[in-house]
RNA sequence: CGCGGGGUAGAGCAGUUGGUAGCUCGUCGGGCUCAUAACCCGGAGGCCGGAGGUUCAAGUCCUCCCUCCGCAACCA
């Protein structure tokens, strides 16, 4: 009774570090999806997996003195260990490591260069000379190298390119007679404007690091990221060598990414395809990021902020379905959500601790209290509230079904509590306790505790994909343990007779939500002790003597006219005075800076920004006040002019 | 200058093809006692960023503007 093959992919991770709440986030969204789709009959292929080459890597390794291989074996282990507590369901976990891997990567390398759609040109980049790395200007931190903070250079290496820009229109055309292909309509937007611009052809090959797979035809040069990664999810089914699983699942269903990666898997990764003529997945889906005081969660927020990320201490503290119920439950897919250990915890206590896991408790309550503890059948006239319980409960089902197929896990949720609620309610105008105290009222309160359990089966059926664990605790209490949980199940009323139920300890404790937070924040509030600060790597004296820092008075400020983010300053240092420029706009008003005794690095290389010549640099702060970053001046009050030591 | 996305009750958000503005939390008042002090009912609170326009009718369509956030570029 197979509806059908489904294969649903997660991106493969980079692990460069442990994963945070964020990864959790999607994989916990792809697995419910994979559960939906198998409860509710498909033949489903789930794949996730690791993205193990580069440059990054082979550094981290370095560092830690071990090799790359060593090094994710390690980190990948751990993922592995976070999935399983998790119970995130993959049927498959690709590492880019493995021979399967490696192989077909470069068999499909070989496709495409002898396609004519690979050729050797010249990768042109910002350049560390100590590092023996290339960057990207976005990739730079204040314009030096993110790994040592030297200066770059310009440089060029031989490298290999894939003919992306040949594939523009037909991206175009995909996205155009195949709008589902890419969603939400406002990713599908972008990256037709993106396309639009102009694409370049993309750099395919490195030849400044090892750890990567070997290019078939030029062994200097190893596959660089895009040619590696995307392939992951056909390599893992076995093209082209064994194309059993292949045929079997391509084209996916859907590639469930970030935002940040739409643009490689709706763009590169389908021009790689229609390079060695492969179908195309129906469909690339692009979820929001959780954001954490207005920016992206990441490790390095961790440290920072007062919410607690890390998914094996929430899961430890507040258990799994919780968890994934929160994730699934808060947010719209595709927008950014903001992520507070509040809104955690208030979502955790109202839906699953007072709505469903009371509503689980009082109703078993009553049926031992009231029925000895066995589910009554249903007596004599249905009312129009009874009615109106059963079309809402018997109808949730389709809702989820709808929701589930646009990726709507928050609405699909929303339709299962509109039962539970209903439920709750129908309790309150029954009121069974009065009907229990008059011997002619049993008939009514058999049907009301009886209708109050068909309902509790009902929303078992419907958590299922969601949180299978608490699924398979309310059907103990409710006498269910013999029966499989069937998603059809959820479309019928008046199944249950004569059950005996269980009260078990509660599914949901109720949190005490002040408590919790004190105990979060503490978690990660800084330790007293006298931890060293993570520096950049030490400098000899003679390299900090050649900065000459002078102290400067702000005299003039105004806004550049050609960048939002860049404020021109008139400042006077002693005899002097000079024109510098920084990026600051963003913190300050242009009037607000009149005035200051800052700190100026005076003897720094002029250089024209948008146009307008900076001779030297400002010294500012960073900060945090409400949650967000900011910047803060750094003054004295010594005359300006004067050196600074 | 560019691309994209927002601006709706105190907070966080929904609002499908234009037809009385909703949800969760908070707040105020009430009910109930089966239940995890949970549950249920009711009230207050919105000129739906601003200004024009189309229409019998606009949060919903068009134009302009303000503002916030990403991306890209300039930020050293």
């Amino acid at each position: 009774m197979s509806k059908g093959k489904y294969y649903i992919s997660t991106p493969i991770y980079y692990p460069s570090s442990n994963l945070h709440i964020g990864h959790t986030y999607c994989t916990v969204m792809a697995d419910a999806m994979a559960r939906f789709k198998r409860l509710s009959g498909y033949d489903v292929h789930f794949l996730t997996g690791t993205d193990e080459h580069g440059q990054k890597i082979e550094t981290i390794a370095k560092e830690k003195g071990v090799t790359p291989q060593e090094y994710v074996d390690g980190v990948v282990a751990g993922i592995k260990d976070l999935w399983k507590t998790m119970e995130i369901s993959y049927d498959d976990f690709i590492r880019t490591t493995e021979d399967r891997h490696v192989k077909r990567v470069q068999e499909i390398f070989m496709k495409m260069y002898d396609k004519g759609d690979i050729y050797k040109g010249e990768y042109e980049g910002m350049y560390c000379t100590p590092c023996e790395s290339f960057w990207t200007e976005s990739q730079l931190v204040d314009g030096k190298c993110p790994d040592c903070g030297r200066p770059v250079q310009k440089a060029k290496e031989e490298a290999y390119f894939f003919k992306l820009s040949k594939y523009a229109d037909k991206l175009l055309e995909l996205y155009e007679t195949n709008p589902e292909f890419l969603m939400p309509d406002s990713r599908r937007n972008e990256m037709t404007a993106f396309i639009k611009q102009g694409l370049e052809d993309l750099c395919v090959s490195r030849s400044t690091f090892d750890w990567g797979i070997p290019v078939p035809v030029d062994e200097k040069h190893v596959i660089y990221v895009w040619l590696d990664a995307l392939t992951n999810y056909i390599t893992a089914l076995g093209y082209p060598d064994a194309p059993e699983q292949y045929d079997k699942y391509w084209p996916a269903n859907v590639h469930l990414v970030g935002k940040e990666i739409v643009r490689f898997h709706s763009i590169i990764w389908p021009a790689m395809l229609m390079s060695i003529e492969v179908p195309l997945p129906k469909q690339v889906l692009g979820h929001g990021w959780l954001l954490l005081g207005g920016e992206k969660v990441s490790k390095s927020k961790a440290a920072k902020g007062s919410d607690v990320i890390d998914p094996v201490v929430l899961i430890e503290r507040y258990g799994i379905d919780a968890l994934k119920y929160f994730l699934l439950r808060e947010y719209t897919f595709g927008q950014d959500g903001m992520f507070t250990n509040e809104v955690m915890l208030k979502r955790m206590n109202y839906d699953l601790a007072n709505d469903l896991g009371n509503l689980l408790s009082r109703t078993v309550s009553m049926i031992e209290k009231y029925n000895g503890g066995f589910v009554p059948d249903p007596q004599g006239e249905e009312t129009d509230i009874d009615k109106e319980l059963k079309e809402i409960a018997t109808t949730a089902g389709k809702k989820v079904e709808e929701h589930m197929d646009k990726f709507e896990f928050n609405l699909a949720l929303d339709k299962i509590w509109e039962a539970v609620r209903r439920a709750n309610k129908y309790i309150d105008e029954n009121m069974p306790w009065v009907l229990a105290k008059n011997e002619a009222d049993k008939p009514r309160l058999d049907t009301v505790l009886h209708n109050l359990a068909e309902v509790l089966r009902i929303v078992s059926v419907l958590i299922y994909p969601f949180m299978h664990t608490t699924s398979d605790k309310m059907r103990k209490q409710l006498g269910l343990w013999y029966a499989d949980v069937v998603w059809e199940d959820a479309f019928t009323f008046d199944m249950m007779s004569g059950e005996q139920v269980k009260k078990g300890a509660a599914i949901f404790p109720r949190l005490d939500i002040e408590k919790e937070l004190e105990e979060l924040y503490a978690m990660n509030a800084p330790k007293e002790e006298n931890i060293p600060l993570e520096l950049k790597d030490d400098i000899e004296f003679d390299d900090f003597d050649k900065i000459d820092l002078r102290v400067g008075t702000i005299l003039e400020a105004e806004k550049h006219p050609k960048a939002d983010k860049l404020l021109v300053f008139q400042v006077q240092m002693g005899t002097e005075k000079r024109q510098i420029i920084s990026g600051v706009a963003n913190y300050f008003k242009p009037e607000e800076c009149v005035g200051k005794n800052v700190i100026v690095v005076a003897n720094l290389k002029p250089r024209k920004l948008r146009g307008l010549e900076s001779k030297g640099m400002i010294i500012f702060a960073d900060d945090i006040a409400d949650g967000k970053e900011v910047l803060k001046f750094v003054t004295t009050d010594a005359n300006n002019g004067n050196p600074v030591a």
